[in-house]
DNA sequence: CAGTGGTCTAGACCACTGG
DNA sequence: CAGTGGTCTAGACCACTGC
């Protein structure tokens, strides 16, 4: 190993808060080795060097660039693999978590069908209703942490199971990152929409935040969905995240829950 | 560090699947250490050798009780924090986790209010409708595994918030567990119901499986949630259980979400 | 100050994959 | 067979807690 005398370029060493305002609080958090590592790995994949699917390099081979032992980044890419943002093959090598592998498909979608497993049904129907480009209201503004008068891009769908229509959700992007979509774009993509968003706009949704409600159909939501008007559905508003916590989608859907169930395992 | 020629009398050697079926598939699994350290540090908390609240043995002692390096023993503990089943704080110890502390109770509860954080309405009322002991029909014996014909205790109760009532709940507990329990005991005790079981009977609830609806309130229920006939409440129906999987409760929620949400985080 | 968990390193060896 | 991640060890040192 090289002596630790090499400057480095990209890390601070793990001081200790010995900040310049020693008194009344404010003290500069203390940040360990891996936790640097984990944000450097996390700027590469944002900055998008090493894509959705595709292999980062070796622990060793990482090591060595940042100047630290394999046990240290060992413990970075660990941290970002419980989050599902890696994904670990022994053998193989590490890779990049991505919406468009078959095993994880929906994987942010918790509703399944109460007889049968995920996806026993055949594939699922997407059909768009509208998509449209607006001015986002102040609801949609704060979700989305826009400032107001920026434009998003609109979407309404259905998607169906077995023939029948089961969610009807609305959603909303910000136009920018986004430029360029389309309802027919959106209609002709086979797959995962968030598979879409890696592939054609290199936004990958890493986490979700859910708020979930029973309402009543409304005549519209009761057509689109063929049940009756008043039909208790589940209201599941999400706002889903790429690296860093940035919102990048704000969904309303609307569930019905006479053939599915939304399932949660908490702990 | 002492030879290895010592023989362990808990620990398998980690060796690899030589089982005398050679052919034929069913290769025995390879278990690493630390996983069968996990499994013998899983028994003595079900077994109450610590209790919950307690501290466990430190890191250091562990691995002379085990016969392995501090890292092996690190590494399980590690598992069963992430796992909410132990509890680190530095320069203190390792805890068994508790649902009986300030922090984290309702740590099952996924209902906030709409406005305002978890427990700023003050404490919850709860409010034992009945508590009986019966025979428990298809259902339930099935989402807890019992033989038919075994007894269970069966328990409604409604849990307001700033006195208004927002959760109407029926429990089913296995009878043999939970003896001695009464509805008497149940309205007398203050505090979450989990912390009631881990103290008075030694179970403690570890993880929980929901699956979610939306339904219309029928007359019983809206009458108790004082709200009207039809009104779509959120169905919650939960499996929770204690270490090893074992199911120990079927609960089924009917939440109002006019001033309160289910919130989940998904990833 | 001693005791705890937390970080970092270095090296040996094992299990799994694919050419 | 080489290359990858996975396990295990041993030891040094750091950060935090409480006496």
């Amino acid at each position: 190993m090289p002596a630790l005398s090499d400057p480095r370029t990209d890390l601070k060493p793990p001081l200790s808060g010995a900040s310049v305002a020693s008194s009344a609080g404010a003290t500069a958090a203390f940040s360990p080795l891996y936790q640097q590592i984990k944000g450097l790995i996390l700027n590469s994949l944002r900055a998008g060097e090493w894509k959705p699917g595709e292999s980062i390099p070796s622990e060793t081979d990482l090591a060595v660039r940042y100047r630290v032992s394999q046990g240290t980044v060992r413990k970075a890419i660990d941290e970002l693999a419980a989050e599902n943002l890696l994904l670990r093959r022994q053998g193989k090598g590490t890779f990049v978590a991505t919406h468009a592998e078959q095993q994880v498909q929906f994987r942010f979608l918790r509703l399944v069908p109460d007889s049968g497993t995920r996806g026993s049904e055949g594939p699922a129907q997407r059909n768009i209703i509208e998509c449209r480009r607006t001015r986002a209201n102040a609801d949609v503004n704060r979700a989305l942490a826009l400032r107001s008068g920026d434009q998003v891009l609109q979407a309404r769908r259905v998607l169906s199971f077995g023939g029948t229509p089961v969610i009807l959700e609305d959603i909303w992007l910000p136009a920018a990152p986004f430029k360029g979509l389309t309802a027919e774009r959106l209609a002709n993509y086979q797959g995962p929409m968030y598979a879409l968003f890696e592939t054609e706009f290199n936004v990958r949704m890493v986490r979700a935040q859910e708020s979930i409600r029973a309402v009543a159909a409304s005549a519209a939501q009761a057509t689109l969905l063929t049940t009756a008007v008043g039909t208790p559905l589940l209201s599941v508003e999400r706002v889903a995240y790429t690296y860093h916590d940035e919102p990048m989608e704000l969904r309303r859907g609307y569930y019905r829950t006479d053939t599915h169930h939304y399932q949660n395992d908490v702990s």
